[in-house]
DNA sequence: TATATATTTCAGTACTTATAGAAATACCGA
DNA sequence: TCGGTATTTCTATAAGTACTGAAATATATA
């Protein structure tokens, strides 16, 4: 496990966006792009794109395809280990 | 427990200066801002109060001062709590 | 094929952060 | 009080990040 991969994953939980994103797939099976955008405080669906890299790239979330939706879901073992607050 | 002091304490967490700050105090009871210092790729004091202070507003470190120097060890009960993994 | 919906990519901008050197502050011992 | 060491504050700058609207891509269906 290199050092970079904890960076990279503190500082995808470090920013309120997307705690945000983290909080409300906690509490949901899977969302897709849309539904989590409904449930923030952003203007355009690029914005929720651009969060989504960071958490995807760190393995925090995982995506499944479904026609034209992506349905987003948390990877909660490696959030157990890493920030296990967050599931609580 | 407010949003902000997550965000805050993996913001704290999420730069490649303060993960190794607190890697380094894993592994010491505690070292003064020197001891820290020489053990960093920083060439400036300067830079290392500017990264202690989010560690130290989130409750990641605190200080103890004696004389002219101040020795600032991990609150390991913190660390245990949001981000287990880098205790081991 | 044409249309509609869902999501991503692109380009620009405002904002925030990391870094450093110099000056300031704090404390100690001679 | 003076000189030395430890640390912080100040100021500036370069680099990185968050956000957006518009255009592009992808898929389903009529």
């Amino acid at each position: 496990m290199t050092e970079d991969f904890k960076v990279n994953l503190y500082k995808a939980l470090g920013e309120t966006t997307r705690l945000k994103i983290v909080e409300i797939l906690v509490k949901h099976p899977e969302l897709s792009c849309q539904e989590i955008v409904d449930q923030l405080n952003i203007a355009a669906n690029s914005t929720l794109t651009y969060h989504l890299k960071p958490l995807l790239d760190c393995g925090l979330l995982s995506v499944r395809r479904e026609g034209t939706f992506r349905y987003y879901r948390l990877e909660r073992p490696i959030l157990e280990q890493y920030a296990p607050a967050l599931l609580l």
